[in-house]
DNA sequence: CCAAAAGTGTTCATTCTACACCCATGG
DNA sequence: CCATGGGTGTAGAATGAACACTTTTGG
């Protein structure tokens, strides 16, 4: 968006604004296409996953790839980035963050196409993949499972779930993927799977009661064969607060 | 770029792929321009600076903007990058790193203009500001002192400064910022600049000490009126070694 | 000899780690 | 009363913060 001295690069066109912007013609800058590519993270049994689908359509038909669309000229891209989880998954609201753009020329067959990465964390047991909401040839992978992806959605993958260990340590955004109460226990479960690490029983509990972001809820586990677990929820109002006074998390 | 069960969106056109891909027409959806927008920061005299351009066509005619430019159809993003960081300042060589993507409909006058931001660091000293390579109408502004930006260009520079603070506690990017050989308070001064903080004189160089990552280069300042302080440099070898054990940089 | 900044050592408090032990429940 | 996991206490090590002190240079 400046005025940059030219050196004339691949093509012979002057930069947009090295004259008046609307004396020439912009034709040839405005072609790309724009598409969203969604990372959904599921957690269930103490297995990390990713939402999945199988494309039936040209190309790359058949492949395994990532779910995603193109966005509409007149749509956000968040607001894109929505209605493909909601169209997947029937939820409207989901934790969501973007990580990269990709934008490679020949990324796709199409056309110059550039993608927006967005990743999500989702409590599987909270939303059955078999409920009718769900979209068709969509399914859950085990993340040591992952088939070869169409397009370059194996680095997508790749640098979301690097972006996912990276926030789940400074930010609680692990929560996301519990559900609404919990154990301790299966908190640590998460966190071991998710960083594969292992914590000492007693110290990770030490640590997160410490950070007091955790509501005891006065309330156990039913019908287990073991002394029943106290629940939590997430404090997300004292993390606000927190966060507010310059609190930093850490794991 | 997937197949999604189509729930009509703002328009009224089908996604892209639940049909061949080949038999539709893609023309609405190939509509965007791309740009990249980049976030140089600067240091020199324990300030950090960002590089300004002075608008000289319109829109937003003599306001102050990040420098950017139109990514060309047939270019890649990073190439776009380096391109307008080449003509600004002459240098082709520089760490620069993407931050995140800026598409809001309306973010643009001259159309839907999604926008790359890159940010980069550059040790000022070594390149002066007013050689001939560089571009009229390019500053250097003192962080503190950022007038309001044109476009988007506020949220822009604000995001990469987070990312860059982010960076550097977890990675030694700082060391871009400052010369080949440097003394050990620079280096503090540098982050006591970049984190807005203040570090004890003997506990910070004993902790950048313990991480090896410094090559002691048996050399001293010169003319200077007390106690010449011993030079060092980063030792890039040893820290992707130590990355590659798994080391994980923390200040 | 003084000012100024480089560079070091020591103490004390805090946090982290490992590990042992007790507790509550179902079968 | 046993197996299973939930839950706690403690000792010793490691780390971190504060601060006083010594060193080397130019003027």
């Amino acid at each position: 968006m400046a005025e940059i001295k030219e050196k004339e690069p691949v093509l012979e066109q002057k930069s947009q604004f090295a004259v008046p912007y609307y004396a020439i013609s912009y034709d040839k800058f405005f072609q790309f296409g724009l598409s969203v590519d969604c990372v959904v993270f599921g957690y269930h049994e103490k297995r990390l996953k990713v939402l999945l689908i199988k494309r039936g359509a040209e190309p790359y038909l058949g492949s395994w790839a990532l779910p995603g669309d193109l966005v509409y000229p007149n749509e956000n891209i968040e607001v894109a980035a929505k209605r493909i989880l909601k169209d997947l998954t029937g939820i409207s609201e989901l934790f969501m963050e973007q990580t990269k753009v990709y934008g490679k020329v020949d990324r796709h067959p199409a056309g110059r196409v550039i993608t927006t990465a967005y990743y999500s964390l989702i409590d599987i047991a909270k939303h059955d993949p078999h409920a009718s909401a769900w979209a068709e040839g969509v399914y859950w992978v085990d993340l040591e499972e992952v088939p070869g992806l169409a397009f370059d959605h194996d680095e997508i993958l790749e640098d979301a779930l690097q972006t996912l260990r990276q926030r789940v340590r400074h930010q609680p955004v692990g929560f996301e993927l519990l559900p609404q109460k919990f154990a301790l226990a299966d908190l640590q479960a998460l966190y071991e799977a998710l960083l594969n690490e292992v914590y000492d029983k007693a110290n990770f509990r030490k640590r997160i009661l410490a950070m007091n972001l955790l509501i005891n809820l006065k309330e156990s586990q039913k019908d287990v064969p073991h002394r029943p677990a106290r629940l939590y929820s997430f404090d997300k109002k004292r993390y606000d607060e927190l966060i507010a006074k310059g609190f930093s998390f850490e794991l």
